[in-house]
DNA sequence: GATGATTGTTGTGCCCGGCAACATATCCCT
DNA sequence: AGGGATATGTTGCCGGGCACAACAATCATC
């Protein structure tokens, strides 16, 4: 129950659909914007020399005319000078970006991960170290308007199997925690630390600038050391109760699986994680990404074992594509992660067990891909949450809640 | 993309917001809307005015006074005058109602449905007799703003198991088809006839009436001669790719199941459906909610065959529960239909497999409960979709559909 | 260089909700 | 019974948002 905006959020509303539009799409024309937007030229004109006088974009004439009439100015997003910061810690390495406004990645550094028994403080450490770099050649004036984590769970020492999200949130996991509080203290301004998980951000990433790009509903599966999902649903990011979204992972494929480190068994996570491939393939646990890689390598120059292994997991991989085809009827699947290369390797058997297991109807609308933003999807995610609080309200620093009556007000405006 | 609404479209959308209020809280002071919506006394005045005019709500000086000073009018939905017919077809009856708006169901009538094999205008003939009755019952000068059907799969002649939704969308079911043709032709205005699926529907009800009031995240699952899933997420429906929601009967919980009809094996329906739990108890197939009804009964009293497969069967059913809840983490999973009794009769069984198989996180704040309307809230369904029409824009019948922009504009009214 | 086309700019007006002053209705206390 | 306190409806006015139209600016074409 809740009215709609005042007068006053109308005009924030708008200013922010008409940042996101350049954010998104890139720079635009005022006669594109007022095609696009639906508004009248007067209040394009009024809006963007609102966004130019704070800084966020800039106009400019264009250089090719070609056409008849008054060349129309165009809008560009302030990409140098507005930016933003975003980690994500992988399981072997720690990344960082600073991501000018528009999405163009304007710096980019990444540093081996600590071992998974070290303190959150040492993880933590070269990352804060890569942020002060960053911010510290940033160009004079520019201004760092928002912060992004990609939070993974943390990877437990004696097998390297991921822990599962006994926390429940992520604003309580103590990894992303420590970041937050070493970023806040050293790096960031007052504004408050995006965070979410890396399926949710590498999915929203997918959704915004990658493979699922106008796909209103899409289904994200990331493998790193666990599986991770994340789910867009009528175009919106899925989110559970408290924020927290669900854990594809843990879904029960095979009830008569192994036990899963979450203390259930047979999860989709114990059938197609690293650990499963590399068991299944013969091969020592370890290695990350590169042990998976090496399997999918020796799969494809015929080694039967590594085949057999790339088969069998393909297969529970789309068996569990197919579950959750059928519960959520998705207009595309995406494959991130490791689970790219795993897909690849394996799409016959995906497909093959789709068909077996899918709804005929949702199955053949459905697109598999693999992820177009590849192992940068979950920083780049990171980098569209942390931009999410300028886009709500581009002229105002304070966070926007939706009124909770949901009435639209005039003059209600901030004090 | 788009901006947000016009002037208009705020009026439009504040009335809406106010008429909801009062459909879905029932009568309330001026006073109280003015604090629950956050307008303005002279903006609630102006609005209820514009209701009262339109017909739509009364406003009345309250009985009770109790408190110093003015008295607040009560603002009062129409409930005698302004209805809507909502239509369900179930596995062995087929219902109608007459719901005024506020919910008040006014009339209520069922019927036989015809066997599973019998022509769609067979099934559908009963239900236009039933809306003719109801709409000639109701009072001079009553208006008919809506009509809602509730859609369930057709039921295989053989074995009375359904069919898969193959058609793939609700707007194509031939039941539903036909009866909106029907109800169209004789009964009904110009206005469009709003299509759901039963367990879409009985999970709106039981979010707007029922026990998940004010749960923002919830899944209802529907039992009936199949296993239907109605999701509600971050408060909305959840409805995948063309407005068809998932299947969650279909989930693949026992990949070593049964064959299933739509194809694959080992679906949760063909595990948890009527005809799992009749089979498992030794029974003859058939007999619908009093075949089930009788197999619990038996359990209850002690019957040693009927206790077994109450619970394996219940013991499937918070299977599919637990992986349910850990993908999406809802905050209540709501059992309807036949699997309310289904449920009660094997608590202990879901909560242990859900126990066993949820993360620990998800299943300690997960509520299990019972649907709250019982049979009838794919009914109940059906007419709060029936009223969205009016709701989102209580002065104009005409169809408000979000503009693709997102911009927001003043005066683009309608034409 | 004139014309047509397209777009930016400016001034005006409509509409919406907030606001404040006033009117109204009830309770409570003496 | 009457007056003050309290709460709410009502009315007139105001600010702000966007549409609209007329005008100005710029470009292609002939």
């Amino acid at each position: 129950m809740r009215a709609g905006p005042s007068q006053e959020e109308i005009r924030r509303h708008n200013l922010g659909v008409l940042l996101r539009s350049v954010h998104v799409h890139g720079a635009t024309s005022r006669a594109e914007l007022t095609a696009n937007l639906g508004l009248n030229r007067s209040t394009i004109g009024a809006l963007t020399a609102e966004l130019a006088t704070a800084g966020l974009v800039t106009e400019e004439i264009p250089r090719d005319r070609g056409r008849a009439g008054r060349p129309s100015l165009v809008v560009r997003p302030e990409s140098e000078m507005v930016y933003v910061l975003a980690f994500a810690i992988g399981v072997d390495r720690v990344t960082a970006a600073r991501v000018g406004l528009g999405g163009l990645v304007l710096d980019r550094r990444e540093a081996p991960r600590a071992p998974g028994q070290a303190p959150a403080e040492e993880v933590v450490a070269p990352l804060v170290d890569l942020a002060r770099q960053m911010r510290d050649l940033a160009p004079a004036g520019a201004r760092h308007i928002g912060t992004g984590v990609a939070v993974t769970p943390m990877i437990r020492e004696r097998d390297g199997q991921v822990r599962p999200r006994a926390y429940g949130s992520w604003a309580s996991d103590p990894l992303s925690e420590a970041l937050t509080e070493a970023i806040r203290a050293d790096v960031n301004g007052d504004f408050p630390i995006a965070r979410l998980g890396t399926a949710d951000l590498a999915a929203l990433a997918e959704h915004t600038r990658g493979v699922a790009i106008g796909c209103a509903n899409v289904i994200y599966l990331h493998g790193d050391a666990g599986i991770g999902g994340g789910i867009i649903a009528a175009g919106r990011p899925l989110t559970g109760h408290g924020g927290n979204g669900g854990e594809v992972g843990h879904m029960v494929v095979n009830p008569a699986g192994k036990p899963c480190c979450c203390g259930s068994r047979g999860c989709w996570e114990t059938e197609i994680g690293e650990h499963a491939l590399l068991t299944a393939a013969g091969r020592p646990i370890g290695g990350g990404a590169a042990g998976i890689a090496a399997v999918l390598d020796a799969a494809a120059r015929g080694d039967a074992e590594a085949q057999t292994a790339v088969r069998k997991v393909g297969d529970w991989l789309g068996f569990g594509v197919a579950n959750l085809v059928n519960i959520f009827n998705p207009e595309m699947v995406v494959f991130g992660g490791t689970l790219r290369e795993l897909y690849l390797a394996s799409a016959a058997q995906v497909r093959s067990r789709l068909n077996r297991n899918g709804l005929q109807a949702y199955r053949e609308h459905v697109r598999l891909r693999t992820s177009a933003l590849g192992d940068d999807a979950p920083l780049l995610g990171a980098a569209e949450l942390a931009f999410e609080r300028l886009l709500a309200d581009p002229l105002n620093d304070q966070v926007t809640e939706l009124d909770s009556t949901g009435t639209m007000t005039a003059q209600s405006g901030v004090t």
